[in-house]
DNA sequence: CTGTTAGCGCCTTCAT
DNA sequence: ATGAAGGCGCTAACAG
C-alpha cells in the first residue's frame, strides 16, 4: 500500500506502461499526444496516491533548465533587500521558479564568487543587488550569457537590463520639503561616491538647490557610505563645523540612524534643533522619537518588474533589449523637519 | 584560445586524457588515485584557463546530493528571519552549502506546499521556521526523511532537532523587570495561543508574577497573533477597560509595534504613561520615542546552532539524537518602563 | 495512442 | 597511474 515510488521508472512498471507516457501524462502534455483519458487518469491518481513528484535534478539536467533564480543582495538584514527578496521570491515562485539567495556582506569579492557559484548552480537567470564600484567582474560574468538584471541600482557601460527607484526625484523633493520649510543650510550626508544611486541622489539635492536659488556648499555634501558609522561620523564633524547645517538628508536608512544617535548623544532634539529626511521608509518610522519624514522606495514594484524582466529574457532566450526600468519613490512627511517660517509647510510631493 | 569548455568531456579531449582523470584531480582526488603531478598541473591549469567548473546538477543526479538547503521562514522581511537567513546563507556557505529561501506568507497551506516543493528539488536538508498551529504536513513530511531543524518554536510530538530562544526565560526576566519597578497590572499581548513560542513566553509571564506574590488575572492576557494589528486592536481594548494596566509585555516586535500606534491614537506617552517591553530587539529600538526596552534573542547562534545540527544530520545520515536547544536570550533596559517606585531601577538581568 | 532508445554531465566501479 | 563503461532520473526524437 503505502510502497515508495522513486522515479519515473518504477511508476510506469506500477502501471505497466512506459515512463514515457508517465512523463508526458505528468507534464500535462496529455493532449498534445492524445493519450487515452483512461491512462492519463490512471497516472495521474497513482502519482497521487504513491506521492511521486519527479526528479527535478534530473530534470533539470536533461532539460538544461533549474528553474532556479540565484539572487545577489549586499545584505539581506537590510530591511530594503528584505522586503525585495520577499516580493521577488513571491513572483518568482508564482512563475515556477525558485530562489537561491546569495548575501554578499557588501563585499565585492563575495560578489564576485557568488557569480562563479550561482553560474556553476546553472540557474537560469540572476538578480542582482550590487555592491561597491567596480563591474569588472561583472562584465566577465556577462559573458557566460546567463540572463541577468541588476536592481536597486544601474550599470552604466554595461550591456544589464535594470530596475532602481528614481533617486534624482527622490532626493530632489526631500530636498524641495526642506526649502519649503525655510531651510537653506542643508547638509546630505551621501553614501558611497560613484555609484547611481548616490549621485543621482546627490544630483537631484543639487539641483533642487539650485532651482531655488540656493548655493550649493559642497563641506555640506559629505560622507562615503551607507552604513551606520558613516552617518555617526559625518554628524559629529557638521555638528561641529563653524556653520553647522539646520537640516540633514540622510541618503539611506543606516545613515540616518547614525545621525540620529549622533545628535541623541549631543543632546540635540529632531526636529527643533535638527530637521531630518532619510532614504528609505521603514515600519518603525512612524514611531521614532519623532516620525521621520522619508523617501519610500516602493520596493514590491521594484521585484516585481525586475523578476518581469528577467523572466521574459530567459523565456526569449536573452535580452530583451536593454531597459533601464526608474521607479517613482514617494516623499512621506511625518514630524521631523522643522518649519522656519511659522507658517504651516505644504505637501509638495504632487509638485516637479 | 578563449574556447569554452563546456563539460569534462570537453576537457579531457584537449588535454588527451579520459574525462575519469579530469574528475578525480578536479574533485582533489589526485593522491588517492596516484595520479602523476604532470597529469594533475596540467589538469588544474586546464580548468583555470578555460575558467571550467563541474556542472552541479550533473554531479547533484549522480551523487544524490545536491549540495543545498532549503530554508522556509514566514516572513522574510520581519527582520527577525531577516537576520537569521543572514547567518544560515553564511554559515551553509562557508560549508557549500547554497539556501534555497521561501516563504511561506506566514500560511500554513503554503508551508505544506513549500515542504513538498523542496523535497522535489532534493535538497540536502531544510531549516523550517514553521507557522500556524498545525503539524499534520509536517510529521507527513518527516516521512521522507530529508534532514531537518526546526527553529524559533519546537515541536512537541515530533522528531525532529529544534534551536529556539528560551523564551520562558526571556518573558520571566521581562516581567521581573517591570515587578522591580513597582508595577502591578501588567498586561501580556500574546501570538498565537498553542505553540511553543508563545506558550513559554505566557508561562514565564505568569510564573514571574506568581514567585512575586503577583496574582494572575487572566484578562491581561489578551491577543492570538504576533501581527501588528492583534497589538494595536489589544490596545484599544486594554485601554477601554476598567482597571487599566500600567504595564504591557508585548510578545513580538509587531506587536509592540501596534502597541505604540494605539498608545499614539490615544494621546499617551512611553513610558510616562505606559510601559512596555517588547521582543525582538531591532536596530531603530534605541531611537524610538523612547528608547524601548527589549528581550533580545541571538539572531546568530540561532542560525549557527541550526546549521551546524542540520549539516550533522546530512553528514551522518539522518538524526544525531534529537536535541531541542534553548538559547538564551538578553533584556536589553532602555527607557520604556517608568518606575513607579520613584527610586533607581536596577538591572535585574543578572538574576535568574 | 504508446513505446524504445539515446543522452544530458558527472562519478564510480572494474579493469588494466 | 589511467581508462572504459555504466547509470543516476528524466524527456525528446524517432518509431510505430
Amino acid at each position: 500500500m503505502d510502497q515508495t515510488v522513486r522515479n519515473i521508472k518504477e511508476l510506469a512498471a506500477l502501471l505497466n506502461i512506459s515512463p514515457t507516457t508517465v512523463s508526458r501524462v505528468l507534464n500535462g502534455k496529455a493532449d498534445d499526444y492524445r493519450i487515452s483519458p483512461a491512462t492519463t487518469k490512471k497516472v495521474l491518481d497513482a502519482a497521487r496516491e504513491f506521492n511521486y513528484h519527479p526528479n527535478r535534478i534530473a530534470r533539470g539536467l536533461r532539460l538544461e533548465k533549474t528553474e532556479t533564480i540565484g539572487l545577489i543582495v549586499p545584505d539581506i538584514a537590510n530591511p530594503f533587500f528584505a522586503h525585495v527578496a520577499k516580493t521577488i521570491e513571491f513572483e518568482a515562485r508564482r512563475n515556477g521558479y525558485s530562489i537561491i539567495l546569495c548575501d554578499s556582506l557588501d563585499d565585492i569579492e563575495t560578489e564576485s564568487e557568488l557569480l562563479k557559484l550561482l553560474a556553476g548552480r546553472k540557474v537560469d537567470g540572476i538578480i542582482l543587488a550590487p555592491v561597491g564600484t567596480g563591474t569588472g567582474h561583472i562584465s566577465e560574468f556577462l559573458k557566460r550569457e546567463i540572463p541577468s538584471v541588476v536592481i536597486d541600482r544601474y550599470l552604466p557601460g554595461l550591456d544589464i537590463p535594470s530596475v532602481s527607484t528614481d533617486n534624482y526625484t527622490g532626493a530632489y523633493l526631500a530636498t524641495e520639503h526642506f526649502i519649503a520649510a525655510g531651510h537653506s543650510r542643508i547638509a546630505c550626508i551621501q553614501g558611497i561616491n560613484g555609484i547611481s544611486v548616490n549621485t543621482d541622489r546627490v544630483d537631484g539635492y543639487r539641483d533642487a538647490l539650485k532651482n531655488h536659488n540656493l548655493t550649493v556648499d559642497n563641506s555640506m555634501i559629505a560622507g562615503d557610505d551607507f552604513g551606520e558609522k558613516n552617518g555617526y561620523d559625518q554628524t559629529v564633524r557638521l555638528l561641529g563645523s563653524e556653520c553647522r547645517p539646520t537640516a540633514i538628508l540622510a541618503l539611506s536608512n543606516l545613515i540616518s540612524l547614525g545621525v540620529m544617535r549622533a545628535l541623541s548623544e549631543a543632546g540635540l532634539k529632531i526636529p527643533d534643533d535638527m530637521s531630518l529626511v532619510s532614504f528609505d521608509d521603514q515600519p518603525y518610522s512612524a514611531f521614532l522619537a519623532s516620525p521621520m519624514t522619508t523617501v519610500e522606495q516602493m520596493k514590491e514594484e521594484i521585484a516585481r518588474e525586475a523578476v518581469q524582466i528577467l523572466l521574459e529574457n530567459i523565456n526569449s532566450g536573452r535580452s530583451a533589449g536593454k531597459v533601464n526600468k526608474k521607479i517613482m519613490p514617494e516623499l512621506i512627511i511625518r514630524n521631523s523637519v522643522k518649519n522656519m517660517r511659522k507658517i504651516p509647510v505644504r505637501d509638495h510631493s504632487s509638485h516637479l
